[in-house]
DNA sequence: CGTAACTTTGATTAGTATCAAAAATGGTGG
DNA sequence: CCACCATTTTTGATACTAATCAAAGTTACG
């Protein structure tokens, strides 16, 4: 199978793409790499030149203040785009690391920027891709302004768990956990050790239990209601 | 002179536009609708037929948890757009209010489509926009999560003024500060009596001076320190 | 099997929120 | 133009959430 299917259906998802189009994001030219847990898949500073899709793992987009504190802004899974952003940009304003072990195909950008110059049903699926994007970000933003630590991790672990269910990569309430506490904290503008004590609060509540590197979600209601979830932001018109 | 000659010049300064693509610009259709301090000009929920321009004054998009906590996610200044999000979504995910008295023009959706299907210059300027407000939010984000109450007050002062600065709206040192203490806190995720402490801080320390409704700097490289402020992710390749 | 990374728990501290009230400011109508 | 009222700013006292520091368990990995 065509290792960009995942990704050329996630868009057909978006708006309503074409024999053409499909058949020009699966021919895009493209480099794959995979990545170990934790390093670097392009970094601040970088010249961008590529544009990377997310074949299998989980990634997270992360900034680093001159002081040097990190902020998770967002985590992708299989399937999407990892830095569109810099499709218009020269230097990446951002980090993107692998959280799990993860594959990268990379799209040199003139290739993309032809395919959205020529196919307007890509252009319209890719600008709704940005625009959910930052839609998540906007969200991301009044968790941790204004949300509780509580709030706050049960928020992420609703969203992260709605993600891989609509995206279909993990059915049952079991969902892959991809991020260490320390990351975890990274995300909601907490500490590990607050985020371990969060955790136990919802554990011991009966809402969730952990694992390894997964969570299982034993009352979906309630988790939804502690983390003040609605699902709206996440943009997904099709499938809500 | 065209009461969108303001925003027509700002994207001229993302993308080359040609006469054509600022005569398109020019003679969109709109209607304009004056709107007084702190009123809102959007809701969340709301059908979004057509996009704003803000003509003069400052807006912010916000949005409230279930619980009623209001994160300001962006201040908007005169020539920008305070919707563009909304223009491949029904419904909007979010608020906008007036923060000062303000002028926006609305232009029907459908017309704004057309335009950006017809002049790809303008296209591009858009997406270039959207791509540095998703900027802004992420920076916003390391903001309001990593960063101490000081620096998150003194990296707002900074953004805003600069901002200004690049519009051109203001010269000088003394900046039009549009914003209350309890929405100014609302933007950095801050109570209104803390954010007061630390305008005092400032000020004690000779950083800035504040007046009614303005902001001078006093010290801008101390204050650029003490914000841990650097601009480019505001994406103004052409004038940084 | 040994070691580094991660999780868990406890004790204490620090930063910011909350509560309260006075002072200053701005807008409005008379 | 002044007086009044609502809003905003300022300051003080106290409470609380989450950070920090520290160390013991646990898990993953080479």
């Amino acid at each position: 199978m065509n290792s960009l299917a995942i990704f050329a259906n996630r868009l057909a998802d978006r708006s309503s793409l074409v024999q053409a189009d499909m058949l020009g994001l699966l021919t895009l030219p493209r480099r794959s790499t995979h990545f170990a847990a934790g390093t670097h898949i392009t970094r601040q500073g970088d010249l961008a030149h590529s544009i990377g899709v997310l074949l299998n793992g989980f990634a997270a987009k992360t900034k680093t203040t001159g002081r040097g504190a990190r902020q998770v802004l967002s985590v992708h899974i299989q399937g999407e785009l990892i830095d569109l952003q810099n499709i218009l940009v020269e230097k990446s304003e951002y980090n993107v690391e692998a959280l799990t072990s993860a594959t990268v195909a990379f799209i040199p950008k003139r290739a993309m920027l032809d395919l959205i110059e020529n196919r307007p049903a890509i252009r319209l699926a890719l600008w709704i891709d940005i625009l959910a994007d930052a839609s998540i970000s906007g969200e991301w933003l009044l968790n941790v302004g204004q949300r509780t630590a509580l709030e706050r991790v049960a928020h992420l672990i609703c969203e992260l768990s709605l993600r891989q269910e609509v995206a279909g990569t993990c059915k049952g309430p079991v969902y892959e956990w991809p991020m260490t506490q320390e990351q975890f904290g990274d995300a909601t503008g907490l500490t590990a050790v607050h985020i371990n004590r969060m955790l136990k609060t919802l554990r011991d509540d009966g809402i969730i239990s952990t694992a390894k590197r997964s969570i299982t979600i034993r009352d979906w209601p309630r988790l939804k209601q502690v983390a003040d979830f609605s699902q709206g932001y996440l943009l997904q018109q099709r499938l809500s």
